[in-house]
DNA sequence: AAAATATAACGTATTTTTACGTCATGATTT
DNA sequence: AAATCATGACGTAAAAATACGTTATATTTT
């Protein structure tokens, strides 16, 4: 298996961004940090359904593709959400539904 | 397991559709149905490095959120980009990202 | 310095996704 | 009508994602 790797590099990263924002707890946890605009730490755990572990998991998972940053603070962990990065992402996104969608003068459908 | 179910409903439906385009082999299949406007049949299969099956699959995941459609033709079904559905999407994901990036007059950082 | 906290690292069970082969069904061609 | 072709349905093996507990590490607090 693991034919991911078959694919154009750009269409594989893509992908990558779109599974890293398909799950409702990664949008969840995006939406806390969102909302505590100042940068809160792990207690996101204690909001949302989920083990703290599990949590954890999803962060670094978001932090892999740089969407959030965590800061050391102390024994915490500052999180907040990389608006850059998403605001890059973002772009991505419209000109990648831009291409697909309205390629061609006239959207022929079936 | 399963505990996707504890969040907002909102929130796992656009997770949904995200998580439908986080595999490089169903955006290349959305590529391929923007190429060829006129929507040509499951030879799909031919241009990607998957078995026939395996489209078959991803294109049953895409149905299934309804940003494809599949009309029968003979023997043959004709698949084509659901345009209506993904502009939809469209304006949805931005929405979202403009709740969460721009909420507040200054989207502080860590 | 010891106790208490906070987080990351590790290991692991369960579920879901991915990938495919084979068979079944219905349409076209011969 | 038989052969062929296209697709969907079903079953299944392997891989990845999800969820969590436990342990390790580092930092405050006492």
């Amino acid at each position: 298996m693991a034919k991911k790797e078959l694919f154009d590099k750009e269409l594989q990263q893509l992908a990558a961004l779109f599974k890293a924002l398909g799950h409702p707890a990664r949008l969840a946890v995006m939406n806390h940090l969102a909302e505590t605009k100042v940068c809160i730490t792990g207690d996101i755990s204690d909001r949302l359904p989920l083990s703290r572990t599990t949590i954890n998991q999803h962060l670094r998972e978001l932090k892999d593709l740089n969407l959030i940053r965590g800061e050391i603070d102390g024994a915490r962990v500052n999180y907040c959400l990389n608006t850059d990065v998403i605001q890059d992402m973002v772009e991505q996104l419209n000109k990648y539904f831009q291409e697909i969608n309205c390629c061609g003068t006239n959207n022929k459908q079936c």
